[in-house]
RNA sequence: GGACCGGUAGCUCAGUUGGAUAGAGCAUCAGCCUUCUAAGCUGAGGGUCAUUGGUUCGAAUCCAAUCCGGUUCACCA
């Protein structure tokens, strides 16, 4: 139990005994004192001067004595000011918590809970490689992931791939009308770059066929619809559903070269799936549900044939959910997919990692699965996450504008080896441990620079800038783990220090915290409680900045304090378990966010 | 136009259930390497929390209106 619950029971308790009547948690609040006043937690008055009718002063009184009296072994006094009830804490409090956890690698982590979540995240489509975007949602799908699995819930990956549609085939069409079968290992070029070449190639093509068209006297909209290659490609779709062979020989060709592609991204990144969905497999699903909605008069057929769902009474909009034509549609083949879920792993619940600009189709997903009566509809939990943004504005593949993911990559890696290389530090390494420092530092940066951020806000990245290694960032927390190893390395040496070793001896009595030594100590306490906040808001930013805030204030004891050569042996006894249980916590937070942590930099 | 999201320091972002004098990083300026790694530390300057009104002991936080920015409202996926 965290400090701050358990100083509520207390204080509740203390209340009750006081004023007879009962009291909830939510009567009061627990704030950290501030650091001008003396003590260490606030209990804060104002609200129940309201339900006693006494003054601040008389309840703060009244209640510092009753906590002390019923507590003599946690608090030890309290000062009133202005409303607000500091109260101090017994120093051994911190003490034990640094003596029980310091080597405690799963602290804050929670038993198994017995649930199941399947999220779902990365979703790409086989026209085009990754992009920066694509990169925020596949570190915050993992992270979120791995954020579940610490809070005890078992995590099912799943991601569904875009492999069929319209726009698979503008790529299939350009490569059949340019390429003079060229392979991408012929032309030396990843898979998925290679593809996505030739859709920005169909893009460039179609443009000027529309441009020809419009000086030819047509229409912009007829335009767009008779240019030969967009009706080149509206027939290649039908041909795909056809199930024409040469089509599908091409299909599959083309998409088993922008797997391998994404497959070498994914490796790097640090990405993978449970399980894999095609949409090619899925998009035929949901039929019978349509059928099975219409018999329920949830759903209702217009005279055309088309089916669709009125949602106007929940303030929402008429829906569509089957063509006239007979085939479905988008929606419909995500309700088959959700149902499938459920029915393939008993899930408890779904999380979807899916950008803010389909909230409005999530919340009709939710909406028409809930109608509809499955199972655990109310479990859909859609993690929209804002768009990444250039400083020149939005990132466009049309206009040549988006930043891509192996090229991120590859630069973050290089400005870490850089780094590395002018401060002259790692000589001794061999070139593979460089290598992997060089891998763990770059991606560190990016992944951390993605995931400090709140998941549901529009970011702004500046490609000039680039990506620091300084501050509020990776590299920073990385260091301040390193630093660490490089002490416990040393003292590891000598003998006769054994780590686990109490640093409380019958000789040798606990001196008093320090101011430093406290203040990390304090913040160590709340990872616990960050791991829970992390879980319940899906956010990983909380546990970037609190990461960070660990890792700074450590730093600053770690200036102004030696630890392996402690003014005595109690005290390096114990700084050495407070940079252990800081490591530890580094390295445990940093792997919620898929970041490795080196031990030499 | 309807719905949803956002607006906090020059820039990028925190800010818990409404709590004490609104915080970090970058950038700028001034310091700190003969002692555990300076990718670090210490300090300074920098704010009409978009605006106005309301709720109350107390508002960046809640409510209303307004302004600005974004997303969305397809027989596309």
């Amino acid at each position: 139990m965290s400090i701050v619950s358990s100083i509520q029971k207390k204080v509740t308790a203390a209340l009750s005994a006081l004023y007879n009547q009962p009291f909830v948690e939510k009567d009061f609040q627990i704030n950290l004192t501030k650091p001008e006043f003396e003590g260490d937690y606030t209990v804060v008055l104002f609200s129940l001067v309201k339900l006693l009718k006494q003054s601040p002063d008389a309840i703060g009184n009244q209640l510092g004595q009753e906590l002390i009296r019923l507590n003599a072994g946690f608090f030890t006094g309290y000062n009133i000011i202005k409303g607000f009830l500091n109260l101090s804490i017994e120093e051994s409090y911190w003490m034990n918590l640094l003596q029980n956890n310091h080597a405690d690698i799963g602290y804050g982590k929670k038993e198994m809970n017995g649930k199941k979540v399947m999220v779902e995240y990365s979703s790409p489509n086989t026209n085009k490689p990754l992009h920066l975007g694509h990169l925020r949602n596949n570190f915050l799908g993992w992270s979120v992931s791995e954020i579940l699995k610490a809070n005890g819930y078992k995590v099912i990956k799943s991601a569904i791939v875009n492999d069929r549609g319209i726009h698979i085939c503008k790529s299939m069409i350009a490569w059949q009308l340019f390429a003079n079968g060229a392979t991408p290992e012929s032309t030396n070029t990843k898979g998925d770059h290679f593809v996505g070449d030739y859709y920005v190639r169909f893009n460039d093509e179609y443009k000027l066929q529309v441009e020809q068209l419009i000086q030819t006297g047509a229409d912009k909209e007829t335009a767009e619809k008779t240019a030969p290659i967009m009706k080149a490609t509206q027939q290649m779709l039908l041909d795909w559903e056809e199930g024409k062979p040469e089509v599908i020989e091409l299909w599959k060709t083309m998409n088993q070269w922008v797997y391998s592609g994404f497959d070498v991204t994914y490796k790097r990144i640090g990405s993978n799936f449970d399980v894999v969905y095609y949409e090619s497999n899925t998009y035929l699903l949901g039929k019978n549900i349509v059928q099975q909605g219409l018999d329920k008069k949830i759903f209702y057929q217009k005279e055309d044939g088309s089916i669709w769902i009125d949602l106007t009474a929940d303030g929402l909009d008429e829906k569509i959910v089957q063509r006239k034509d007979g085939t479905s549609v988008y929606i419909t083949q995500d309700i088959g997919l959700a149902l499938q879920k459920y029915e393939e792993y008993k899930i408890d619940q779904s999380i979807y990692v899916i950008g803010n600009e389909q909230n409005y189709h999530m919340k009709v997903l939710q909406l028409i699965c809930k109608k509809l009566g499955m199972p655990n509809a109310d479990n859909i939990f859609h993690l929209s996450y804002g768009m990444v943004e250039l400083t020149s504005g939005k990132m466009k593949s049309r206009e040549g504008t988006v930043v891509d993911a192996d090229d991120l990559v590859d630069e973050m890696v290089a400005t870490a080896k850089q780094h590395t290389e002018e401060l002259g530090k790692v000589k001794d390494f061999t070139e593979d441990e460089l290598n992997e420092l060089y891998d763990i530092l770059g991606l560190g940066a990016m992944k951390f620079y993605l995931l400090r951020v709140d998941p549901k806000k529009t970011m702004v990245f500046n490609p000039q800038e680039s990506i620091d290694f300084h501050g509020f960032t990776g590299p920073f927390v990385q260091y301040t783990y390193a630093r660490i190893q490089s002490i416990l390395r040393k003292v590891a040496g000598e003998s006769p220090l054994v780590n686990g070793e109490s640093f409380i001896t019958n000789d040798s009595p606990a001196e008093a915290l320090l101011k430093l030594e406290k203040e990390v100590l304090v913040l160590l306490e709340q990872y616990p409680a960050a791991i829970e906040h992390a879980c319940i808001e899906h956010n990983p930013s909380v546990i970037a900045n609190y990461v960070f805030n660990v890792a700074k204030t450590f730093n600053s004891f770690y200036t102004e304090h030696s630890i392996a050569n402690a003014e005595t042996a109690a005290k390096k006894q114990l700084r050495l378990q407070l940079a252990t249980m800081t490591a530890n916590v580094i390295k445990s937070g940093m792997q919620l966010l898929g970041i490795r942590v080196p031990e030499r930099m």
